[in-house]
DNA sequence: CTTCCCTGAAAAAACGATTGCTCCAGCCCC
DNA sequence: GGGGCTGGAGCAATCGTTTTTTCAGGGAAG
């Protein structure tokens, strides 16, 4: 509520010497007593800058905005943490906003930072947007970092390890002693079902274990999707006897289709699901995941788009540290046969 | 990008006919041949006005807070969306914040709001923040609106006809045939957790049944709290045939607690939950719930706030249409002594 | 021919913070 | 004793809007 000339006017000097003195302005020249007078009195007058004058002159919001298809997951909660984190770190302010307002023709990013509203985005999109229609949303634009996805054409991104998480989840199957494992993996041309698909195959091969086509469906993450490819993969001979989900929504799908189907887990076939969150444990059984390090792509994109907008060159940053974790439950065991 | 200065230079009139053609004032003087011209210029320049200039001469921000302690739950989901679409159709930002960060000492909202970064707040809060602590936060602040929540000392709430809900859930019971009908509740003190409560035993005294103090246990909403509580009233003589967990969280929790125990749902005992979300079709059983309107909280909360700010006396709301809404799924079923 | 009023519009004053500049007094050095 | 330096602090412009005030010219009324 205080202004500066409040201050100034009961410390009895002018503004210019109080809003030094706050900012900490080397260039300052005062007396030590001095100083102290006015932050003293700032102190008793509990002073706090005001946003939309020191916005005006700066013509910096010090806001961002952390756009997401949706906000109602704990892996986002994660991220938030992060995000948040990072954000107070510098001093900044964080503003939520939902990707559903953000469709290819709209022009609600821009108009944001048109308005001065926040200086720069970290934009998670939907999984189902295509490459092209981000691109021209988001276009070059050095205000703009993406997370958990990136596209070709653009610099500034912070993406998780798909292809070591998948790979761990792929090698937990694989020390259990399965040989016919399955995956139900993302849409078909999403680069991050790629990249986790990638991280499956990679484990495969290790192992020496071929990879069949036939083992694997690319249907998306909602537990329905997820649930239909589980039914699809049930009807192949040999079934697979182990089964890696891109997705723990997707998993919890699956585990609900193996339910209805009567096929026990894990005797008679193992689950295990990329990413981890609270329900897993509530299942039936308790689904065995892979835990990704959700909180520093938060941490990360944010630090990276205070970097970019300060004029440092944008990255492609993908985060390794901390590793993929395992976290281990009920919905996996050693295949039958063995 | 484009400012006033620039519109006002190429349509050759003064800054002042720009600013109030453009924000429709009435009492302009301007010919419709000039009007014209400025809003053609304006358009050509997609001009937007700077939200910091604006904000500091009105020395309102026009954003609200939206503060919560989770944002991870698709109840919140529908609160933000309703809390969205009041903002948007009063041309409000919504800001989201987490509510970890608003501590009894904090002065986070005060901070927000002397800033001017915000004019006011929905605040969600934590179940176990008290009514002390809570009046102190808030004080009796004309611009924090409450919501699911209220304190017997100030107005401006809005929440959920809990009564009704928890009623409708206990009705379901009843109707089922059951006699002996436990409640899972909240933690003890809480406004909501006896609103609950006092619906549930509502529904037993109008069908004549006894409301038994050992069928009532008030140990929170979290599954582990709940699946403790659950497991205590298995210990009961007689056991319950049906029990009403007044959070879907919790009743996912008490399911996991009756599998453990071997105890068939909904055969040997019956349970319905107190709010809906995807994952209750995913439970096994999948879960009967009731289903709250929260889109309508955040809506009317939004309405409220920025009616409040217009100096219109605070009130509150308990939010009755649409009615709590049973979702039939798999977890309910008559008793077998029936 | 004044006097008034009306129309159409420009000028100017805020809002609060930041920052380059100016001003002044005292002191040192040559 | 004058020039230059330094410490201490104030002045004033500026950011982009909104809003109150002012102003010029013309037409109508007296």
């Amino acid at each position: 509520m205080a202004k500066l000339t409040e201050i100034a006017r009961q410390a009895g000097v002018s503004v210019s010497v109080v809003s030094r003195v706050l900012n900490g302005d080397p260039t300052v020249r005062a007396r030590e007593e001095t100083r102290q007078r006015v932050l003293q009195v700032a102190k008793e007058l509990n002073y706090t800058a005001n946003y939309a004058g020191r916005a005006l002159r700066l013509a910096r919001s010090k806001a961002l905005a952390l756009i997401t298809p949706n906000v109602s997951s704990p892996l986002f909660d994660d991220l938030l943490a992060g995000a948040t984190e990072a954000a107070e770190e510098a001093d900044y302010t964080l503003l939520i906003g939902l990707a559903d307002t953000i469709t290819a023709g709209s022009d609600t990013l821009r108009r944001l930072v048109g308005e001065g509203r926040v200086d720069g985005f970290v934009l998670q999109r939907h999984d189902d947007l295509s490459d092209q229609a981000l691109e021209s949303l988001v276009a070059n634009d050095a205000r703009v970092v993406l997370v958990t996805s990136r596209t070709p054409g653009r610099r500034g991104s912070v993406i998780l390890d798909d292809v070591a998480g998948a790979r761990l989840a792929t090698e937990h199957l694989i020390s259990l002693g399965h040989k016919r494992i399955a995956l139900i993996g993302g849409v078909p041309h999403s680069d991050i079902a790629r990249r986790r698909e990638q991280g499956y195959a990679l484990a495969l091969h290790e192992a020496g274990l071929r990879r069949r086509e036939s083992m694997v469906r690319r249907m998306g993450y909602s537990p329905d999707a997820a649930a239909r490819a589980m039914e699809s993969l049930l009807g192949t001979d040999p079934r697979p006897t182990g089964v890696v989900v891109a997705n723990v929504n997707g998993a919890i799908g699956a585990l609900t289709a193996l339910r209805r189907l009567g096929v026990d887990v894990p005797s008679e076939i193992s689950v295990v699901a990329y990413h981890d969150e609270w329900v897993a444990e509530h299942t039936w059984p308790a689904l065995t995941t892979v835990k990704m390090p959700y909180y520093q792509v938060g941490l990360q994109a944010v630090r990276s788009l205070i970097d970019q907008l300060g004029g440092k060159p944008a990255q492609d940053i993908v985060v390794r540290e901390p590793k993929p974790e395992l976290v281990l439950r009920s919905s996996t065991a050693p295949p039958k046969s063995a």
